[in-house]
DNA sequence: CTCCAAAGACTACTCCAGTTGCGTTTACCT
DNA sequence: AGGTAAACGCAACTGGAGTAGTCTTTGGAG
């Protein structure tokens, strides 16, 4: 009684194997504690197999930030902008403070740094979720809040940029305060009508 | 006829020759391809005496790092606080994109990622550059430009993390537009009293 | 000028990430 | 069912990062 058979056989379940023991990895040691070695080990698969197929931690990397990528990203829905805004940033923000996704989030973006596959799977990340979550800036200009000349994902890039530069760039401790802050000041801009 | 002998001896030499050649290997390789023995031969120092005074690969970085944070970061003052805010941000820009400085600033970014060590001296760094640029927002304040409730730093920061944001987290290209607009919607949000 | 302590150079070693060649298993196809 | 090609497992090997012990050089002090 196998799970299930027809999307693939033996190489599916490896695949699956490799991914889960790549995220669990992550979570406990880091991207800098990350070796191929463990994640053999721990998924049951051999070194070898798992250099042949991935070639190194890049492809690991790559392969387990794609398949985040396809999971949903909630959307708030307040009412205002200004609520909606703040919830996006506010998301992220606890997505790097928690104890578990946070090693995971914060590996992918440092993985990124110094492998190109893994910038380019980044980029495609980011991509979708700005994607995602204009929705709420489309809204707000539907609904008269803002004017119809934002662009809304820029709006958006700008809301939770100043939460990553002070997570990868300056190394700065992020409160909610700052977050709500940041959501605010690209709102202002956004109705000032300079994005 | 020595350049100087007061600052040390040969200590001071050695230290300089492996600064130098940490910064050249960075320009050239990046920091994937920084190995300590390719910076001991480049500065024909021994490779142990590089691991036995700096420890590795965090030390050298962080030594270096130390060392272009002492640099003067040129202010610029344009007269009014519009120019001045983007004259910052394209500062940030254009170090990025210059081919020889955009790679070892590059690189220092990745390491900090990676390694605490490189972290502190990052924060450090970026700690500076934010008490000195916010200089700029300090007399907008004197001159009535902005309201006095800004925090001055706070703005620098809003400003430029749209573009540290897409060079090192969404891996998108930025362009000059990009570099202004991020600048003028932090103008927006400090004059709308949100920074 | 001579001596000495500190710092660097040199050699040889260890250890582990990554590779190679080959044997074995597995899923799919007729 | 049986055959086959792809995928995996396995063990031995390679190469380079990092370490340890010892000798040599250097700069300063009396």
């Amino acid at each position: 009684m196998e799970p299930q058979k027809r999307p693939g056989g033996r190489s599916a379940r490896v695949r699956e194997a490799v991914r889960q023991a790549t995220l669990a990895e992550l979570a406990e040691h880091g991207y800098a504690g990350l070796t191929v070695e463990n994640v053999a080990e721990r998924s049951g698969v051999h070194k070898t197999t798992v250099y042949r197929r991935w070639g190194g931690i890049e492809g690991l990397i790559s392969d387990a930030l794609e398949l985040a990528g396809e999971e949903p990203w909630p959307i708030p829905d307040t009412g205002s902008i200004a609520g909606d805004l703040r919830g996006v940033v506010q998301l992220v923000r606890s997505g790097f403070a928690d104890p578990e996704l946070g090693p995971v989030s914060s590996a992918f973006v440092a993985a990124a740094v110094q492998d190109p596959a893994a910038a380019k799977a980044l980029h495609d990340f980011f991509a979708a979720r700005h994607e995602q979550s204009a929705q709420v800036v489309r809204r707000a200009i539907e609904r008269g809040e803002l004017p119809d000349v934002v662009d809304p994902s820029e709006v958006i890039r700008v809301a939770v940029a100043p939460v990553y530069y002070r997570l990868f760039v300056a190394h700065e401790p992020v409160s909610e305060h700052d977050a709500d802050r940041a959501a605010d000041a690209a709102l202002a801009a956004a109705r000032a009508g300079v994005l």
